[in-house]
DNA sequence: AAACTTTATTTATATTTTTATAAAGTTTTA
DNA sequence: TAAAACTTTATAAAAATATAAATAAAGTTT
């Protein structure tokens, strides 16, 4: 008990530097030490403890700024792994990855229904214990099981209010429960936004929004250099901002939403109303396709230069920009990623946000926020949900895993 | 130069300490222990250095927990002063309170046309050192001064890119080079917004938005616990979110901006304009009075039952409900204060607003949100130039007040 | 080559925390 | 109802920890 005491305070630091590295690739004893105000030989002794834990490996040197090279010092890959879980309506993705983000294991993807099936969360909890088994890998060393999944999530409690039912019990819980592996969850837009900022294009920013364009239109939001979620858990629900004043119904009941007006799955309705009425395209429609497949076509077709998928792009894009502009003036971020899947169809997307942005916007906010595409593309959520593990591994006890990969070495 | 050294590093703990006393009425050994995460023995160490300089004072019992009594420690008010002043566009005040924020010498005010006056810094310097001069406290014993002014502002490098020209310098070393006090600007919404979160009606609220009703509308917000900037610090620019297509033409160039629809400046002029046309009301208007004593009479008259007035408020009241329900979906906030000039007739904006709220909002979102009126009123700038200076205590070195407050004991 | 920088290691010093003890309450229970 | 048992807070000593200073090492710049 003495001796667990003391790994628990001690191991503070330590676990704070491994959680550094997972995020940077290298760094150096003074870096660190001028990072988190500790002296160099308390980082020193901390270092050398992570290497004959086997956390952490000598990386060379780095150039010279003037004076000694300092000695470069980086995560030991297989020290630990990562569970990533993404989900959406439909599929389930698993992954597991080690600390440089690489998988270890191949990915299981499954269909996995979220709308009206009781059953998916006991699905999703044995499709994910049987892939850590196959996997091989010893519970012990996975550090942590992050998912990311639609809905209204409370992070803290682990609830899901509009999927995956657990009797309004935590759902983070349940599956520690099952799997025996401390588990996380956010919401697949944050998740999203959190892999731009660490590991995407919105690397190290402090204020990035991050635009998820799929079936509906989510928004991930970081603020101050970490997802931001309000109060109660709900912030970033730009979809459903009153845009006009005569727009068509949407879900939420309200009308002139955004999501009513240029998500993925309105532009795919729009397209085969088009069609209906003999417009001039190169999209097919079956009677029995249903949108989600046409709003794929629509992608598909757009960036193949088809003139009508592009006007339906272009027309739900200025929308987008419309409601980005609102957001520009009440985050005055310093980065707008726009991910997703229809990302893919961005850069026929970017010129009507832009003009958008151009009329809507005070120039002195539109000119600092940069706006960029993802180029993690649909590995985002999956990476989202790594970051959502190692992003709380300075809070969680890893003293176990820290020992149980001191005997492994 | 050992010693003082010595007391740079180890006084940060006592900074830290003295910040939180300002800001909490009272606290104990034990419990600064738990929120500062060092050890009681630590904290007694400091807290007794910290009387015998004379900046904490024991301040009874409080009630038992189950346990033995914790002896409380209160800030000593007159250790320190800290300058406090607010601008607007024709106004300043400045004054000198206590750690208890309680005035130590009669404030003051004076004509300050901030628009187009070369002569507004020099001006206000003057006025402050022949302030600070005439209130007989030694200059060694004020903490900082704190400036809240309209404008866009610069934090970090102190600059006000609207007013207060110093040739693109910096003004805070300017005031600082000529009074030889630490001094901090922010824009005249977020301080207020600042002292509503901490000594106001959303005192200790995580999340807040605080509406500035004046003659633009302004916008603080408080993300986390902290003032919230964005990117470049132009975070909150509510007053020129595109809110309609066919609105009236902005100051901006664009059309359908908050400001521009519900501002009371805007009101005013509708007012008058109304009165022109011959509309029953109490309101009298000279052709000679300018639209902002116009506004003021709307608020006494509003508040004294004329209907024109309260008609005027009311259109106004529903499209900043608007806007909020588009702040509330996108931040999240536990807490919106109106405050500001307008305050004075929140009672009458607030049913409007509701009614908006109620027509734009998810319903679990504005459940979420609560709607509050300022009690501070025309305090809060001035507080929030107070706090403003204890925001920052902690980060500038105040070791030179501490030795001074020694020698004075 | 000399002077300066930056990084790393060692040792002596200073600081902080833990542990043990005491003090001052509240709650339980006999 | 009073004593026993438990809580919380405070203090003083010993033990653990972190830091500063000195020294060395490995570069760059003058």
């Amino acid at each position: 008990m003495e001796a667990e005491n003391k790994g628990v305070k001690g191991s503070q630091l330590k676990n704070m530097i491994i959680k550094k590295l997972y995020f940077n690739k290298a760094m150096s004893c003074a870096g660190l030490s001028e990072l988190f105000d500790k002296s160099i030989p308390s980082i020193a002794k901390a270092i050398n403890e992570l290497m004959h834990e086997g956390f952490v490996v000598e990386d060379g040197y780095a150039p010279s700024s003037g004076g000694r090279r300092p000695l470069m010092y980086s995560v030991k890959a297989n020290a630990m792994y990562i569970l990533a879980v993404a989900l959406d309506q439909l599929t389930a993705r698993i992954q597991l990855v080690d600390l440089l983000n690489n998988p270890v294991a191949e990915m299981r993807t499954f269909e996995l229904k979220l709308h009206n099936n009781p059953d998916s969360l006991a699905t999703l909890t044995a499709q994910i214990d049987d892939y850590i088994k196959n996997s091989g890998a010893s519970k012990d060393k996975i550090a942590g099981i992050g998912i990311g999944m639609p809905g209204f999530i409370n992070v803290t409690e682990g609830i899901n209010y509009t999927y995956l039912d657990a009797n309004g019990q935590s759902l983070t819980k349940y599956i520690e429960a099952k799997t025996g592996i401390v588990t996380y969850i956010d919401n697949d837009s944050s998740l999203i936004a959190l892999a731009e900022q660490k590991f995407g294009i919105a690397k190290s920013q402090q204020e990035v929004m991050v635009i998820n364009l799929g079936w509906g239109i989510g928004l991930g939001m970081i603020v101050n250099g970490k997802l931001f979620r309000g109060h109660t858990g709900f912030a970033g629900e730009l979809s459903h901002i009153p845009l006009s004043e005569d727009g068509s119904l949407c879900d939420c009941g309200k009308r002139g939403c955004l999501e009513a007006e240029a998500s993925l799955l309105v532009v795919a309705q729009k397209a085969i109303a088009g069609i209906k009425q003999g417009r001039v395209t190169s999209l097919k429609y079956n009677e029995n396709d249903h949108s989600k497949l046409m709003g794929d076509a629509i992608l598909e077709a757009a960036n193949n230069g088809d003139q009508f998928a592009i006007e339906l792009l272009s027309d739900a894009g200025y929308k987008i920009g419309k409601a980005l502009a609102i957001l520009i003036h009440i985050m005055n971020p310093a980065t707008i990623v726009l991910s997703g899947r229809g990302a893919r169809v961005a850069k026929i997307l970017m010129a009507p946000i832009q003009q958008a942005l151009h009329k809507y916007c005070i120039p002195r906010l539109s000119t600092g926020t940069e706006l960029l595409v993802s180029e993690l593309g649909f590995d985002a959520e999956l990476i989202g949900a790594a970051v959502l593990v190692m992003e709380n591994f300075d809070k969680s006890v890893k003293a176990k895993v820290a020992k149980s990969a001191k005997a492994a070495v």
